[in-house]
Parts: structure tokens; sequence; C-alpha cells
DNA sequence: GCAAGAAGGGTATACGTTTTCTTATTTTGT
DNA sequence: ACAAAATAAGAAAACGTATACCCTTCTTGC
């Protein structure tokens, strides 16, 4: 492949001059830039990131770390950051982990060693000192789906108490007043924070929420349809569920459908995130959403602005709200 | 951030010498191995990647070309790579592009600018002489979904032929006779494949598919929905609609229960790709299953085995053949 | 006891850029 | 016409790492 030299050599002119005219430099004439564009555009010339990046130590190039790419919720985080990433001729560099502390921190630790300057991370699993102590290796580094209040300047995150106020203060309005809630069996922040909301909500309505009352099973479709099972067993009475994400709302509803309960005339469902198949599914999910894409590209944006050099504000943080999104599966009792 | 010199300053030792303990080479002995670990620990050392690829011509990621990242299609893409690449220690360098030329030229070449030795391409809108010439250049080049013969042992892709002709027949298999077709509206090869085996089986049945009974939208939902409004609308009478892909499919359904019409009992409808929805909608999608994650993966594996220096084998090629999977969208008329 | 080889480690160069510091040439002002 | 300033371009150092080659100092076999 060519290099600088290659094409000096061939126009006769010195590495510095192709290099000004690569980068159009000032301080090389009219003619020359001309001959010397020609002869690179003739021998295919590319320039090399990695030589850039070595002598820049600036490396064009936004980290993003990431679990399970599958999911749906993570593609359009990664549209999010992608859309604002390609706006300033940014290139991706994906790092994916588990939610597991070890390959989460690889995954930070690989995007350091190609010395990115911007970097969005969604980290369930690593605990708070760990990410403090990047965020002072890393200018632009900002965590995505999580709050520290130590380093909130480079938090986006959703508030998920309001999230799950929300849902139970919509529930209730609609004059349900026995609430079944269907959970998130891992022990992250999100679901209990959401559990909280819908909890504050229940307590000011005067309703009450018994344990027996909340199941817990993986944020999937089978664990909704595992957990409205265990509830339909318990024989317990309830009109309206509130589900951990959409997912698990509509496993619960094709298990009530299956039962013979009729969604949403016997039996509410609510769920969470608003992601594609809320509009799939029938009935159509009421829901709550969750602008990922919207707080991925903001976050991207902070990333790259810090590591342009702008200094985080003192007590910024940038918090997003869900709201409601009305639909079929919720009707009044 | 701390550099080799300051390593081998810090211990006393050569650059050389660290080098070496941080590539696990020899001709280092075991005290001093220890040592200098010991102070690479606490100097908190990371290798610079940029430094490392620019010496040994060598980059240690994997070239990932793709559109659209927010469908969830590209997301198992993206996931199938992942699962190899996080096999191999290889890092994943994401080049989106949109299904337009330059875009897509440009994705590649970054992706070469930064030398990647491998890399994954999905590509609709280039032209087959100029990823003919992509190939030519990098060893470790392999195309996705596409299939372009004189690069046949470089390219991963589904026959849609088959798949038409799969779905036609099943439909045919169940007594339908009267069949309709929806397809997208991009005259790229895929739809025209999976057309083309459609066409085929109706004509081996001595069936007749006028073209009044194909209609073109955008391939998701809404594209879907539009198209069975405009096929309703004709008045035509058919039993099963055929649709170009799972989001078409569940729009057609949704159209068709809303004027009234039961699906299955009136119409069958089939969807194409498997993806999550097809479990979600309901009634249950009957589709074709688009193993796009295994096929990622062996396109990853490819890519790095070919980098690596394996010679592509003449006369090869990786082609994947749609399965029926049956489930609730499809009954014997 | 000594040549030959092995083991441990150092020196220096190369990778492909960018950029600072010079230098040579041309233009400009008076 | 001549000094001053602007323009065009080159030389060389630096970025952080890997490695080919060289130099010691021990072993080891006879």
């Amino acid at each position: 492949m060519a290099t600088i030299k290659d094409i000096a050599q061939a126009a006769g002119v010195s590495l510095a001059t192709v290099s000004r005219v690569i980068n159009n430099g000032p301080k090389v004439g009219k003619d020359t830039r001309q001959r010397v564009k020609l002869i690179m555009e003739e021998m295919g010339y590319r320039p090399n990131a990695n030589a850039r990046a070595l002598v820049t130590k600036r490396s064009a190039s936004l980290g993003v770390v990431l679990a399970e790419l599958h999911d749906p919720f993570f593609a359009m985080l990664a549209h999010g950051v992608e859309t604002v990433t390609r706006k300033n001729n940014v290139q991706i560099l994906l790092s994916a982990g588990s939610i597991e502390k070890e390959t989460e921190l690889r995954a930070i630790e690989i995007l350091l060693e190609h010395r990115v300057e911007a970097m969005v991370v969604h980290s369930k699993a690593l605990d708070d000192k760990t990410l403090i102590d990047f965020a002072k290796q890393v200018p632009g580094f900002v965590l995505i789906n999580r709050y520290i209040p130590e380093i909130a300047n480079r938090c986006v995150w959703l508030d998920n108490v309001t999230g799950g106020r929300l849902m139970a203060e919509h529930a209730i309005s609609q004059g349900h007043k026995k609430l079944a809630v269907i959970s998130s069996q891992y022990r992250i922040d999100d679901p209990n924070h959401r559990l909280e909301g819908i909890v504050n909500a229940t307590e000011a309505a005067k309703l009450t929420l018994p344990e027996s009352m909340i199941e817990y099973a993986t944020p999937d479709q089978e664990g909704g349809e595992l957990a409205m099972q265990n509830l339909l067993a318990t024989g317990a009475e309830f009109t309206a569920v509130l589900a951990y994400n959409d997912a698990m709302a509509s496993g619960a509803m094709t298990m009530l459908q299956d039962h013979g309960i009729a969604v949403p005339e016997q039996v509410s469902v609510m769920g969470y995130d608003d992601v594609l198949l809320a509009k799939y599914c029938r009935p159509k999910l009421t829901t709550l959403r969750y602008p990922i894409e919207m707080m991925a590209a903001k976050a991207a944006e902070l990333a790259l602005k810090y590591a342009a050099g702008a200094k985080p504000e003192e007590g910024l943080t940038f918090k997003y709200t869900p709201t409601i999104v009305k639909r079929d599966s919720v009707v009044r009792v």
C-alpha cells in the first residue's frame, strides 16, 4: 500500500508537502497541490489511520461499550450514537461485554488501548468507583443509563423511579385497585427503581401491594409468560399488570389469553420501553416511552464535546423522563 | 499515559525487554519478567494499539460494514460477528453506511484506512466490480448476503430463490390456490430472487399469479399495511399472502383483522426472516428462518481465516438455505 | 581447562504520519 | 532599487512499539 513517501517521490516533493496537501494545510502552491492530488489518486493512496493517531494523539473514533448486541434495545442505542458519529466524521469502535464485571472492564480497557478520545459506556456490572476512576482518566467518558452523583455531568440516564410511578398512577387513574407487578430477576438498579416508583404511587393512593403480587423472572417474553403463570397459579385477583418491559408484557398477555382471560377487557397490561414490539403485538401495548435513541445521541454528542476539551459543568446532569404512550392494552375498569 | 519507555526506566531495563515481557517473548529471565510486570501494574501501563498496529502491520480488529443499525436484523448480524471476534480477541470496528453508493464506499474506505485485516461487508448498493476490486486488495474481505460469482468463495449468502419457492410450495401444499404476494419496493436482488422462486413454484403447480396480485411497498410494517389495503381495495380474491418479510406480514395481518378478516381462518399469511416479532405477534407467524446470526459468525470466521493467510478455495461458496418454521398463521384450506 | 553454545539482555532501526524550524524564492512598499 | 515581508517548500524530530542483530556471561562436554 502506497505511503506518503511513495507519493512524495513520485511527485518530486517532500513528505511535508504531501502531508500538507492531505490535510489541506497552507504553504503549498496551487499547481503543486493539484499535481500531488492527482498522483495520490493514481496510486490509490490511503492515509494510515494508525500512524496518524499515533502522532496526533487523536483517534477520530468514539468507543461504545455495550452488552448483548442482539437486543433491539442496544441496536437502537447503537443507532443513536451512529447518527452523531456520522455527522462528525468519527468512527465507532464497538466493544461488547456481557453483563459481567470482567468483560465490561476488559471492554473499556480495549478502547483505552486504542486511545479513543470519547466513549459512551453502558455498564451495569462495574461499581461506581471503577467508573469514576475511568472518568478521571478519559476526558470524553460518558455513561448511559446510569447515574453516579460524583460524575453526574457525565451521566445520561432515565428516571426509572418516576417511570414506575407514572405506570402505577396511570393504572390507578383508570380505576384499577388490584395491581400485579412483573419485574426482572436481575438485581441491578433499573428494576429496583421502577418498583420503587410503583410502590410510591400505590402508597400515595392508599392501595396495598403485597409481596405475593410481585413476580420476578428473566426480562424477556419467556420470563413474562412464566411470571404470569405463577401469578395465575396463586389464584390472586388483579385487574392490571405492570411489566418490567414490553417483552415481559407481551409474554404476560400471551399467557393470559391462553388462559381465556381477555386483554384488556378482563385484565389490563402495561409495558415499558416502547420498542417496536409494542406496536406489533395484539392488543397494542400501552407502555412508557424510553427515548433511548435520543439519549444515545445526546451521550455521543457529550462525549465528543468533552473529548474536544469542553469542561463538564458542575452540578449538571442529563436526566430523561419516560412518558406514557396510550395504546390498547389498558382500559378503564 | 505511561509508555514502554517509562516502564523500562523505572525497572532499569531496556525497551526491548519490556516489550518482550508484554508479548510473552523469550530471552527474559524469570525474576526480571516478574519485576517488569509488577511495575507495569503499578504504573497502569496500557499498550498503545495504534503504535502496535503501525509496526506490526496488523490491527487485531475486524471491520463490519452495514446499513441502518436500528433494524433488528442488523443487530443480529452484528451479534453473530461479535461472538467470533470475542473468541479471537479481536475488536469490531463498525462502519455504517446507508444504502447508498457513496456512503457504502466511504464506509469501506474508512476501514481500509484503519488497516483492518479482515472485514465483513453488507453491501447492497455497490456494484460487483467495485467489490471485486476490494476483494483483491484485502485478503480478509468477505461479503454477507450477496453472491458474486467471481468471488464466490468470499460470499456468505442466503438462497432467496429457493426461499421464495419454499414459501409458495408450503402454501400450495396446504391447498391454497389463490395467492397474493407483498414484496419490497426496493429494486435490489433480494425481493427479485424471492419473487422469482415464488413464480417458479406457482408455475410448476400450474397456478396463475397475475401481476395484480403482487403489491410493492416499503419493507416494514407500514408497507405491509399499505400493500394489504391496496390488495383489498382491488377486490381480488386470495386465501394466502406471501410477504417479503415478517414486518410486512405483521402489517398485512393487522390490516386484514381491521377489515374483519380472520387470520388464519379466512386468509393465511407467511413471513420471511423469523425475527423476534414472528413469535410475538398474533397469530404467531409461519415464516422462513433466515439464520443470519449463524451466517454472520461464519462470515467473520472466514474473514479472519483469509486475513491470517489461508487462501480461499476455488469454486467454493457459502450458501445457506432458509427453512420453514410452521406456526399459526397458515392453515390448510 | 577451554572452545562452543545457550541464556539473558541491550542497541538501533523501522513503521507512516504530523509538525516545528529553517531556507530559498517571490512579492510588495516606498 | 532595495529592504521587508510573504510565500512555498524541505529537513528532521517525534509519536510508541516490535524486532533483527549484537554483546556479555554462564553452562556444558570433552
